[in-house]
DNA sequence: TGACAAAGCGACATATATGTCGCATAATGG
DNA sequence: CCATTATGCGACATATATGTCGCTTTGTCA
């Protein structure tokens, strides 16, 4: 049963994912989408009715990613300085794929007054964001790894603050050793001095 | 010679910024600004061809406005942290005026692969900001009040950092403390401890 | 005040995106 | 293998934004 229609929704969100990161979401239209991924316009309305449903799915489908990942290895008792170090990989990597982040095109899609007004994906993928974190970090504080520190402050610190110096970064076209002074200091503020 | 037509053009930069601050460069078109200004589509275009250039004529307008307010000031010998706290105070006034601030516009409209492409306005607006922090910055430490610090540091803290957690707070809808922590140790890492 | 220029108007042509629909083709399961 | 359903197609109607143009109204200045 519908095999073949969950491998190009896939193929759909993938293309679209690249689309949105690069150009934001309102600069994306739905013939951008057909044109990456070979659809017809039919042929992907069938799937998707609109570029902000794609955008949902795929916002949606990353944060959970995310959590289990952490949680998995939570479980497995990995040192949280492993975990911690994963984390800040997969954001910098993230930020580097693409030559602007999907991030902003969160930020413009919830921002918007006229999309996304009532929904609250994004919000439910910040809170999510902060769980990972907060739990991440009193695992760290639990296994006598980190100092005891506010997990929604540094959670703060480092999805607003790096984030923003990324962006600012980006837009001004310096190679600013901001971002990675930064993830110095979260990690400083985070592990115990030896 | 031609007074009505500079009121007219004022009016429009005025009525658009709240626009472009309001909704991002991309979700604002001449119609919006029509609408707006009371003007019809023909009277518009008399004045401005394309958002694009009233975006720009924006933007360049009060990255001057700003160099020259803080350096008439150094030239009256205004005490560097009144000119520092008059600084951060127009950033955060700028913040809260519009439900979303033009900073986010301004970076979608820099980072847009089809916009603004040659256009180095954003660029100069970065030289020029970072022009007036570090004259203020070296201003201080001559004035003895200041730390000896670095002043293109110091820039990016404030101008990434301070920003990106403006936004993100917004995005998320968090009353959150960070911003104006932020500023407090903005200001302790420049003023000396007494 | 009258002539000329500047400012403003709204209809029109053009371009581009959306969303729909009947039909064609390909996958799936009995 | 055939019937049924899922997938894919492209033309079409609709909606919205752009940019233009001839005309009217309003300023400006000699």
């Amino acid at each position: 049963m519908s095999q073949k229609g969950d491998k190009t929704r896939q193929g759909i969100r993938e293309k679209a994912y690249r689309l949105f990161a690069e150009k934001g979401f309102k600069e994306v239209t739905m013939k951008d989408i057909c044109e990456a991924t070979g659809l017809s316009r039919g042929g992907l309305y069938r799937h998707y009715e609109s570029t902000e449903q794609i955008f949902l799915e795929i916002v949606n489908g990353f944060s959970n990613r995310q959590k289990s990942d952490v949680f998995v290895k939570m479980e497995q008792h990995i040192p949280a300085a492993d975990i911690l170090e994963e984390l800040l990989a997969k954001y910098e990597s993230e930020m580097m794929d693409c030559e602007n982040s999907i991030s902003l095109a969160i930020y413009e899609f919830y921002s918007n007054p006229t999309i996304g007004k009532e929904d609250n994906s994004v919000k439910k993928q910040y809170e999510i964001s902060k769980e990972v974190w907060a739990a991440l970090i009193n695992y760290g504080i639990g296994t006598n790894e980190f100092q005891c520190v506010d997990p929604e402050a540094v959670f703060h610190v480092l999805v607003f603050a790096y984030q923003g110096v990324r962006m600012y970064s980006r837009l001004m076209k310096i190679d600013s050793e901001i971002p990675v002074q930064i993830v110095g200091e979260i990690k400083s503020l985070l592990l115990k001095k030896d």
